[in-house]
DNA sequence: CCCTGATTCGC
DNA sequence: GCGAATCAGG
C-alpha cells in the first residue's frame, strides 16, 4: 500500500479529528498502527496527548534542561512549560491538553468542560455544572474548522423512515434544477445528502466544505461524533459508505 | 495483559 | 520515505 493523496487526507482528517492510530489504520486498511503514526509524524501533524509523554518531571529538580536543547526545540518549550504549570497547580485527573502548534487537536473528553480550550489562566476551578435547566444540546467538543461534534447520543434522527413510494429513476424535477446534484459534486461542496436517492427532489447540501472534510461545517457536526471515554465506547461508528472493509 | 503514541533505525 | 521493533505510560 502506498500513501496516495486520498489516504493521506483521510489520515490527516482522522488524526486531527481525534481518532486513534489504530482506528485510522483499521479504516485505511493495509497499514499498521505504527505506519499511521510514523506517517503522521512525517507529515508534521504531531500533538495529541500521548500516554507515555504526558508528564515530564514532577519532581523539584525538573530544571535539567540542556542549554543546546533549549534552542533547537523552541517549539516544544511552551508546551512543556504548560505541562509544568498544570502539574504545579491542582493535580487534575486529566492531563492538561497540550496546545498543538497548529490545528487545535481537540481532546475529546465528553466529561470534560464543554468549552473550547482556552488559555484558562484563572482559578475558576469551581465546577459550575452548567445551567441545570438549560435546554441546550450537549456539545461535546469542537472539531477542526470549528464544527461542533454531536454528543454520542445526540443524533438528530439521521435516518428518517423510508417513505413508501415508488422511486423516480432518471427524471429530476425542474424545481431542483438549481440544487446540487450528483454531477455537481466536487471537492469544494458539501456532499451531505438531502432527502432520499431516487426521490425527485433528492439533492446534496452543496455548501462550501469545511476544508479537509467532505461536508460543510454544519454537517460535519452531524457526521462526526465525539468519542466516548474508554470503556464506554459503543463501536458501530456509522459511516455513510458501509464502514471499514473487513480483512 | 490490553490499550495508547513516540522514537529509533534498517531498509 | 517507510514501517517494524521497541519503549513507556495508562
Amino acid at each position: 500500500m502506498s500513501w496516495t493523496e486520498e489516504r493521506i487526507s483521510t489520515l490527516t482528517r482522522m488524526w486531527e479529528g481525534g481518532s486513534t492510530a489504530s482506528q485510522i489504520a483499521d479504516e485505511l486498511g493495509g497499514v499498521s498502527r505504527n505506519a499511521v503514526i510514523g506517517k503522521a509524524h512525517r507529515l508534521g501533524l504531531k500533538s495529541r496527548p500521548s500516554p507515555v509523554k504526558a508528564n515530564e518531571k514532577t519532581g523539584e529538580k525538573a530544571v535539567e534542561a540542556k542549554p543546546a536543547e533549549a534552542v533547537t526545540t523552541e517549539a516544544e518549550a511552551p508546551a512543556a512549560k504548560a505541562r509544568e504549570v498544570a502539574a504545579d497547580r491542582a493535580v487534575q485527573p486529566q492531563a492538561a491538553p497540550v496546545a498543538a502548534p497548529r490545528a487545535s487537536a481537540p481532546v475529546p473528553t465528553p466529561s470534560a468542560r464543554p468549552q473550547a480550550v482556552e488559555d484558562d489562566d484563572e482559578e475558576e476551578v469551581d465546577a459550575a455544572p452548567v445551567t441545570p435547566a438549560a435546554p441546550t444540546p450537549r456539545i461535546v467538543s469542537v472539531g477542526p474548522g470549528g464544527f461542533l461534534r454531536q454528543g454520542p447520543g445526540d443524533q438528530q434522527a439521521p435516518i428518517p423512515p423510508a417513505p413508501p413510494r415508488r422511486l423516480v429513476p432518471a427524471k429530476p424535477s425542474a424545481d431542483i434544477a438549481d440544487k446540487t446534484s450528483l454531477l455537481d459534486l466536487n471537492d469544494r461542496v458539501c456532499r451531505w445528502p438531502m432527502g432520499h436517492p431516487g426521490e425527485a427532489d433528492f439533492h446534496f447540501c452543496g455548501d462550501k466544505v469545511n476544508p479537509g472534510f467532505p461536508y460543510c461545517v454544519q454537517h460535519c457536526g452531524r457526521a462526526y461524533q465525539a468519542q466516548l471515554p474508554r470503556g464506554a465506547r459503543r463501536p458501530p461508528p456509522p459511516l455513510p459508505f458501509g464502514g471499514p472493509r473487513v480483512r
